[in-house]
DNA sequence: CTCAGTGCAAAGGATTTGCATGCCG
DNA sequence: CGGCATGCAAATCCTTTGCACTGAG
């Protein structure tokens, strides 16, 4: 699953920003390579802790051209920050597991069997509503080890 | 499924403030009173406009206390704003679509053998992460009727 | 050269808080 | 009466924007 390496994701990114015009800064590059390093959901907060030499407004910038080039996606986390990591399709589809004391989220891969029943059940589910799915939320809430 | 009464849900809300020592008031009456109507997830913004009557900050703050006291709960919709509807344990469980363009959230009952299907999912899902499980949150991304 | 990207500071929007007053128990 | 709840306004927090400057192609 995270058999993805660095420079792939780099590449992935790299391609997605030109393509549209883009460029792939020293800024936007340092952003990838720390979601890729932290490998969860983080707050805009959380890289500038991370990366004190990046401009807060430059970060919320570039993570909002990252997203709309689909290199990163937000997130939902337990308490209102806005969270980002890198799009499903360049690290692979997955789950959250979601903090309700301290609003921190952790990935969750699960099985590809798992995932065809969940993809079932929503199918059927959405089936008349009118309502375009074009994809899927899963988290799973409760307390991580620190907060326990 | 919705075939709980108002009275119902206000007794529920009474009952767990009064419990804690909390005022059922009329601010937080209405507040119950127009979850229910609406019967999906409203940001404070939305609650301000469907009752002009009430105060900002009088909202926020019974909305808090009304989280506290679990009869309503928080719920991430396809926007920033923080949206809230009436607990699960009141209205019943249940899952969201959720609108990317507009960022409306509607409610989903799916049936109870795909609930079933997806908790043994998230159980084995969980079993030795160390994180402990209290809930699930289950959205449909995609484009409502309204933003087709 | 030219235009996108960056930094800094100020603006904006949502939510929270301080404080005086009102109302329920 | 006494304390929680309310209103209003000011304060905060996160995020966005304006503008002048720098750097890459």
């Amino acid at each position: 699953m995270s058999s993805v390496s660095l420079s792939a994701v780099h590449e992935a990114a790299k391609r997605r920003l030109l393509d549209a015009g883009q460029m792939y800064t020293s800024g936007r590059r340092e952003l990838v390579e720390l979601l890729f390093s932290l490998g969860r959901p983080v707050t805009a907060h959380e890289v500038l802790e991370a990366r004190p030499k990046l401009t807060q407004s430059s970060v919320y910038r570039n993570l909002a051209v990252l997203e709309e080039m689909r290199v990163v996606q937000r997130v939902a986390g337990g308490d209102d920050r806005t969270r980002v990591e890198l799009a499903e399709d360049i690290i692979g589809h997955h789950h959250h597991l979601v903090c309700v004391v301290c609003g921190m989220v952790e990935d969750l891969v699960i099985s590809a069997k798992a995932e065809r029943a969940i993809d079932t059940v929503f199918d059927q589910a959405v089936e008349g509503t009118g309502f375009i799915a074009t994809g899927h939320r899963l988290d799973i809430l409760g307390t991580c080890k620190r907060c326990a």
